[in-house]
DNA sequence: TTCCTCATTGGCAGTCACTGCCAATATAGG
DNA sequence: CCTATATTGGCAGTGACTGCCAATGAGGAA
């Protein structure tokens, strides 16, 4: 039963990091991240500031680490996608497929969206996300492509342009679809 | 005379902020980013903590502040170009340029890009670095294109190319010429 | 030269992110 | 109920950074 207790505790840890998360978000958006202290945060989900870095490893990965996963959903995509498509377009599709989930999520994606881009003190942070998201997604572009080098130019490539497009996008008055914008970008980068 | 006096000091100030660049990356690169404090960057350029920080505002700042004139200079030659070169040519070749200054500083400069590439808390620094030399170079990427976020996302585009490149350059045994590598990565992301 | 003014300096104390250590506590399984 | 093991939270310490203030230093006026 040993897996089972494992699971068991995983699922746990995986509910507080979201409560974690929920809470900074939070807080962030109300009060501004250097207003909030880890205090603050620990304090909202209920848990000791000691206890709270045994869930996250820095202030930042409060918010930031619910994005560790997306790399890798892309890169899944980009594996799965039709052989006769070319690197380029696989990538691109896949990376169309996440800014429609973070379309999906509405104001809220929308709100977060501008708190990235606003706050520099999360930039490290989110440099790290996105490198980690290119080291998951180059290897699967790479296959299509046959040149290692390229592969990670190509996917810093795109993944800059998306910061580009979704920074445009947090702050539009305008409803703009959000992929339709990406793919437009996209386009005109590859083309030039 | 207050004008000779203000350039007085500002020249003294630029000898300071110098000092400190030089001394903070002998020591990051001797004894690493965290072994070495603030404390020890400024005693080894003879001046008081506090002191040190009325030149630079972080510990990041310490070794990434010489490199904000970069942007300016690369919008510059983008806008030197050759009217009727494209937008993304004239963005490639003035990139390529700073690639190739570069390359010039020899052993040191590859050796710097190589504690960059491996010092995660150097990635918030380095990424408002980036910001800046979008913000400087996009408008003049913009004149040739009219189109604003198009412009801004090429210039993303190939800044994040760039970084792939100087990495796989400051890491490479065999002597690559760096402005070649870039180049033919630029060109393969821009076709597709 | 001497004095005055203003900028620069550096020490001090305080905040906050983060870490190692340890004793108290909870919890699953026997 | 009892024990092995994981989790918790307080405490003290480090290091980046800031506001405050008294001391210092350099240039110009008298």
């Amino acid at each position: 039963m040993t897996q089972l207790r494992g699971r068991a505790r995983e699922l746990q840890r995986d509910a507080v990091r979201r409560a974690i998360a929920e809470a900074a978000t939070t807080l962030f958006l109300t009060s501004g991240y250097d207003r909030t202290t880890m205090d603050d945060i620990a304090r909202e989900v209920g848990i000791s500031v000691r206890s709270a870095f045994r869930y996250v490893e820095t202030k930042e990965e409060t918010i930031l680490g619910p994005m560790a996963e997306i790399g890798d959903a892309i890169a899944a995509r980009v594996r799965a996608a039709d052989q006769r498509q070319s690197a380029w377009d696989a990538l691109v599709h896949a990376v169309a497929r996440f800014a429609d989930e973070l379309a999906a999520e509405g104001e809220s994606g929308k709100a977060r969206s501008r708190l990235l881009a606003t706050t520099p003190q999360l930039r490290g942070g989110l440099a790290d996300k996105r490198r980690h998201w290119a080291d998951a997604i180059s290897p699967a572009v790479e296959q299509r492509l046959d040149d290692e080098v390229v592969a990670r130019a190509m996917v810093a490539a795109v993944l800059a342009a998306l910061d580009v497009v979704v920074e445009k996008w947090a702050f539009s008055e305008e409803p703009v679809a959000l992929s339709d914008l990406f793919h437009r970008v996209a386009g005109a980068v590859g083309d030039h």
